[in-house]
DNA sequence: TTGTAGGCGTTATCAA
DNA sequence: TTGATAACGCCTACAA
């Protein structure tokens, strides 16, 4: 591999004036002819600057280390890709890499902290949470990367009241699919969410149930299903469900995957979309788009709050100091899978 | 940020001793006492290993770039999204981490000559190609992969000569699409592809010609369309073709989101799927597995795909030298979405 | 305008 | 079992 010395010592000049020249075109500290001569010679010898030296030496990468503690495969899921597109978008933008380091551990706060161990140099970072983590096991992991020093973002993470900055999907975007449904005049109401443990669930399950016990049908705890975001999970909950509560006139799922797979239930139960039953998404990801009917659903906004975490970050980069909490709230798209009741 | 120096200093010992057991805890070139030592000054110091000063030294990263020459955002293709889920995956597994850069160029060649740029010191690469790349520009691209002397595979890229690992995808998917629809009697296709431009479209139509010659109701250069993998694109194509062929029976596309679009124009047109005109997707995403009637799809194992791709990359790392093609052939899923015309 | 020298944090070699 | 020392490739004072 070709270094700068030997760049140097082919055209007879120092190291240091390669280096400096290679860094800034512009400069003045190198004569014309020099640069003309060095240009040559990084062609000649086909001489790409050694990433990890220069790191080393400036104590920058220009890199961002993504955490997320999963143990499933990554860009499987519609919310974190959607995340991820806008913080590449704005990463990239501006010259940031990113990057992902595996682990092998098991338990959230393991992986993170074999994540942060093998990115160490990373300039900034970008925590995830999921569906797994418990508030105990976020807040060890906050603790983790807050030690490296470096500037990070969450994201999909609970708030938290120390001085960390933060995206905050707001958590009850379900539950505005629950009183869309309400709004509607739908009493009889299915929720659908992802999976049974976290944190999150418990949030959404307490605030479904403040929810329905205004209205005289009330709040009945097996109302609540989990569809493990799965397309084939969700299609089995729901039609046993619907045997079992004939009643129903609404549901609310937690993903649009969730809600197509319930369409496709609520039509093979001999019912339809949404003259019988009315279905609420989340998310509004292209899934939205191609069912039959349309799907209403709520925009999570997940691609901006990837660009505002982004942007976040590389404002601490630059120096600001200010903590920020930027606050992302769902927005109800309105298309046919919902009908009013009279 | 604490160094090895500082805690060899510490306890009063060498860093070369500090070293040799970090990297090693069972070494026997280090006392039990010492090592007791280490491990608590390392506890004390909050000491991180620094990974540029290692890869420097060990001329090794443990990470692998992606490269992929296109000016998108990332994560929001599905295809793209299914490889590397795949090739995540399998690179986790074996503890490499997968790093993105970014290029703020535009051309397909300068992208990637970028992105090598600053990832230079990967262990290895994985070479994309998109829809925008000629065959000319693929060919640089893997003449300046090959100049870093790093081992690479590339994905997604037609069969090069030269002894290039390579994952291939057998590129008549969509044309085994349209042989099925042949198969049940169809005559009269429409064949939505991508995009017009790029290598890719141009195989597949000829492809498409050369089928369609052997029937009477031969080859129309009019009914190849372009959806460029947009839903919306998609629907108006087809809601415009359908009105200029009515005789049309089948559809064959070129990805399942386009597939789904295509049966909502069909709906719009009054007409009905699969008893007036059939659909055929390709890629076995899980939209196939949301629309009503079922899309009946050509699975191009994406995720086996980068599975393998990494496999061979790892291969290639652990020193195996014989040049590998590995070839994937899509297969036939068949659903609803297709009848037979007798 | 150019060169010298020291340092970034780690590993590797060799000697003790 | 441990320590010195050089090397990895680059950057940055500072000196010339």
């Amino acid at each position: 591999m070709s270094s700068i010395k030997e760049i140097a010592k082919y055209i007879g000049i120092s190291p240091a004036s390669v280096s400096i020249y290679l860094n800034n075109k512009d400069t003045n500290r190198v004569s014309r002819e020099t640069k003309i001569r060095i240009d040559q010679a990084v062609k000649d010898f086909n001489y790409h600057k050694n990433f990890f030296a220069k790191s080393l030496s400036t104590h920058e990468s220009n890199l961002i280390g993504i955490l997320i503690p999963t143990i499933l495969p990554l860009f499987e899921n519609d919310y974190t890709n959607a995340l991820l597109a806008g913080i590449q978008t704005r990463l990239s933008y501006f010259g940031y890499g990113i990057l992902f380091f595996p682990s092998s551990a098991q338990s959230s706060i393991e992986i993170v902290k074999e994540q942060l161990e093998k990115s160490a140099g990373c300039d900034g970072y970008l925590l995830f949470s999921t569906g797994f983590c418990t508030m105990n096991q976020i807040r060890k992991n906050i603790e983790e990367v807050k030690q490296t020093k470096r500037p990070f973002v969450t994201l999909n993470i609970p708030r938290v009241d120390e001085d960390v900055n933060q995206v905050l999907l707001e958590d009850l975007d379900v539950v505005s699919g629950v009183r869309y449904l309400l709004k509607n005049g739908h009493r009889n109401i299915l929720l659908l969410l992802g999976r049974s443990k976290g944190e999150h669930s418990r949030y959404l399950k307490d605030d479904f149930k403040q929810l329905m016990e205004q209205y005289p049908a009330g709040y009945d705890d097996h109302k609540v299903l989990y569809g493990e975001y799965s397309a084939e999970k969700s299609y089995s909950v729901i039609r046993t469900a619907l045997e079992k509560y004939p009643e129903t006139t609404g549901i609310c799922c937690m993903s649009d995957i969730m809600a197509a797979s319930s369409m496709q239930a609520i039509r093979d139960s001999g019912k339809s979309v949404p003259s019988d039953i009315s279905v609420i998404g989340r998310n509004n990801s292209i899934h939205s788009k191609l069912t039959y009917p349309l799907l209403s659903t709520i925009d999570l906004h997940m691609r901006e709050a990837g660009l505002s975490a982004a942007n976040l970050l590389l404002d601490t980069l630059a120096g600001n100091t200010v903590t920020q909490k930027i606050l992302m709230s769902g927005s109800l798209v309105e298309r046919d899978s919902v009908r009013m009741i009279v």
